[in-house]
DNA sequence: AAGATTTATGCAAACGTTTGCAATTTGTTT
DNA sequence: AAACAAATTGCAAACGTTTGCATAAATCTT
């Protein structure tokens, strides 16, 4: 309503003092006297006068934004439907709130390929937080040996140049994996896309496992979805019958998919094929069967996320870091 | 790498020409010769030189900034984690890129409640992006008085003074009951809370379909959550047994809540109870039975929410408008 | 009570763009 | 070839903060 935004310099007309005494105060800074700082609060507060961040994002050359990437590979169909890569990102929204940072939401289909240059050299954020690896780790390192403070979502266990926080995701496999086992299964299927980072580990983990128990490893690779997963399990069945009698799958998704197509076949679960999902969406607790999946501490990586990246932008060095992970027993994998 | 931002004037220098020449140039302005712009364009490429976003901001007071906010009431378990607010927020950020706007992510907890205030008057963003109504209109209704740029996501019927995008969820709803009561439904429950902007439509679609088919209407009120769905419907099994044969959800996490206490008591679907969601996530697809559901046209949606932004901060007025919706029949509901 | 501290405020110069206007160069007309 | 118009470039003043330094006011020493 307002005919003309009030500046700083307004309102210290208005209070009769000088710009530099306003930006302090409104700042908080005890050079100013209490009382002084008070006033011009509330005064600030009663005229609804908010500090433009242009000028002030100019001058101190802090933003206070953080630019969060989704980073999706070009040819795969896990994209922003995904649910578990959002909420990873409203996870991250909290946590950078918390800090009193805000959010900048990009993905990797529009950002230029230069994410230092977009993003840093521009001044439209002070770090980065790419979440999930992807296939190529170009783009991530050339941000980081640009020296750009940045700090991914990922397999910390992947040797990086940068910092990495995730779950364990070679634990998480080989605990499915050894449920599976635990629970008589003794055909496992290993349902997903072993050249993606994350799910590598996890790959790893399921085959230490089977090849502890003297089992007989079966991948099927496939894209990360659960139509993928549909179509490779129907698949399966057709030309090889039903040889396997557990999934351990690399997504909760992927792992619904499968049951979709075990199920239209009358193939009882958990009885005849036990199934092990990964992330615990909400959805696992919902499905019925309920679906057994690993989860990620997703709440905690977030702020850990936050904290490594601040950390950084104090110029301290920082280290890659796992979460705890766990396993949540449900129905689809209980014999 | 470089020990320095390189500045425009840097450029400038670098090229013997003056800054406003390399700024006219890299913002492609006619004025200067289309041989000096290609120039400097190249110049700038080479040195990975680009325009300091803080500045830029500051002299044209404009950001090409978007806020998007997540509009949570601060009672329901609605949340973060809901995939179909994740998703719309996915496609408007992929509408904003197409028109070279970025999305600044917001949620109605972090931000304060003077929208107008933090997000325009501050200059974090030019516009506002409201994604969903919620049970309390008073933020937005503040922020477009105070003659914001802004454009919400909801249900486009409800009065305002503001223009409101969205399905006909007048017309969803009452598309789900009427093809419920074809599939042979006499007793159909609507699930859902009546109190909410969006879902109040959908109720009125439901009891005008089944007071036209001479039908009684059994309102279940619950908060908007899967986990609630589950309870309410095991809840009303216990105490008054299976008295209905159809269920309208007013979204698909709520129907999966009560798929699942349906099955869990050996009801089946569609033969006992027949079933239709609202929203077409990802997940209705690839449950069993797959869900009915009605699916809103997000991808178009987000578009024209940009669009309408636009014309807003051109200073065209702008109304609210329907967006097409229609049922996708899936196995729940056929019989 | 006059200097020496401490505390509180103000001055003015940045921060790096964009843009109205003036100045220069180039091309066109007579 | 002079006069004019059009095309191209440069000058310099903003945009609204923050902050080092200088100054003024208050408090403390002796």
């Amino acid at each position: 309503m307002n005919d003309r935004k009030l500046k700083l310099a307004d309102l210290a007309k208005l209070a009769g003092v000088s710009t530099s005494t306003v930006s302090r105060a409104l700042n908080d800074n005890p050079l100013i006297k209490k009382e002084t700082r008070d006033k011009l609060q509330q005064l600030a507060k009663k005229h609804n006068f908010s500090l433009n961040t242009a000028a002030s994002r100019l001058r101190t050359q802090k933003t206070n934004v953080v630019a969060v990437i989704i980073n999706l590979d070009g040819d795969t169909e896990q994209s922003i439907n995904d649910p578990f890569l959002l909420k990873i990102v409203g996870e991250i929204n909290l946590a950078l709130n918390k800090f009193g940072l805000e959010l900048l939401l990009s993905n990797s289909f529009m950002a230029s390929d230069d994410w230092a240059n977009y993003f840093i050299n521009s001044r439209r954020a002070d770090g980065i937080i790419v979440v999930g690896q992807g296939k190529s780790q170009a783009n991530i390192e050339a941000a980081a040996s640009a020296g750009v403070p940045l700090v991914v979502w990922g397999d910390p266990k992947t040797p990086s140049s940068y910092p990495i926080v995730g779950s364990d995701n070679y634990l998480g496999g080989r605990l499915a994996t050894e449920h599976l086992l635990a629970n008589g299964a003794k055909n496992i299927l290993f349902l997903g896309d072993p050249g993606h980072a994350e799910i590598s580990e996890r790959h790893r983990g399921y085959l230490d496992a089977i090849n502890e128990a003297k089992a007989t490893p079966h991948v099927v690779s496939i894209d990360i979805t659960s139509s993928a997963a549909y179509k490779g399990i129907n698949q399966l069945l057709v030309e090889k019958g039903l040889y396997f009698d557990g999934i351990m799958a690399c997504s909760d998704m992927v792992a619904f998919g499968a049951m979709k197509a075990l199920k239209e076949r009358y193939i009882s679960i958990p009885t005849d094929v036990a199934l092990v999902g990964f992330d615990d969406i909400a959805m696992a607790d919902i499905s019925h069967p309920s679906l057994s999946s690993i989860k990620q501490n997703t709440q905690r990586a977030s702020v850990i996320l936050v904290e490594k990246l601040l950390a950084q932008l104090a110029g301290q060095p920082v280290e890659s870091q796992v979460v705890e992970i766990e396993i949540v027993n449900r129905q689809s994998s209980q014999r």
